[in-house]
DNA sequence: ATCTATGCAAACATTTTGCAGGCTG
DNA sequence: CAGCCTGCAAAATGTTTGCATAGAT
């Protein structure tokens, strides 16, 4: 809840004006366990904020990109957008489109292993295993 | 180079027609190390045969994919194809734009760890690290 | 001869951009 | 009050689809 404070504190810092539209969309962001769609976040901000257009959403969600605040998951049904910055196994359910987290934990020393077999200074990954998630198996 | 032949004859007994236009996408994908775009495969493909639309390459892919013969892996710039069917990482480079493969062998066993954590049944996975590769290393 | 696959163009979906006016600092 | 940010609409991508015809079986 007051994560959202220290994000725009942090964009006040670097010269970004602090407007309503950027706050709704950084409180929302922060604050859903879901992996949001541009047009879903758009919607659920208009809840409570009706005067945000598409275009913010999107100009503001390449601003929070750029400073490292949310990540960009591309899927083949479009991108979606995660405020969880720990390094983490997204879990795609195929049948309910559920998605998932797990730690970082789980993914054990790869990044490491993997830098070290093909000399690669890493940046950062994606990681993510599709199936059926415990309620959806059984009715494929 | 006929792992061609293969592909081709198991659509052939599936009652597919076997065009020259398959063949050319199918020769064209199996036997690249890159990962090409739609755009870039149709561009490859067409040095050879003129006559082949961009429908058709997205067409194909697609039966391809159904057939599990590529893979599709999307990407904030469009989506690109893989013939790489075994489970493998992908490197990417942010600077030079290379993908690198490494082996199913790299992963582990977190696929399995993860479905028993999490209570899925498993079906596919995507794993992917950026970062700079050796040769970009230093030139930043 | 049959019926699928192709090619074209139009339709679509998503994301990006240009610009005039409004609001933050 | 200077200039960044917004909202609108138009544009730019990337991908899909409908339909008439060519071509594989």
């Amino acid at each position: 809840m007051h994560q959202t404070e220290s994000v725009i504190d942090s964009l006040r810092k670097e010269g970004f004006r602090i407007t309503p539209q950027r706050v709704a969309i950084v409180n929302h962001i922060l604050n859903t366990e879901s992996h949001p769609s541009a047009e879903e976040l758009h919607a659920a901000v208009r809840k409570k904020h009706p005067m945000v257009s598409l275009a913010t959403v999107y100009k503001t969600l390449e601003l929070l990109k750029k400073k490292g605040m949310v990540r960009e998951l591309d899927f083949p049904t479009g991108a979606r957008y995660d405020s969880n910055l720990e390094k983490h196994v997204n879990l795609v359910c195929v049948k309910c489109g559920r998605i998932d987290d797990m730690d970082e934990s789980t993914l054990g020393d790869l990044e490491s292993r993997v830098a070290k077999k093909a000399r690669y200074s890493i940046l950062g990954g994606r990681f993510e295993l599709y199936g059926y998630c415990s309620q959806c198996q059984g009715k494929k």
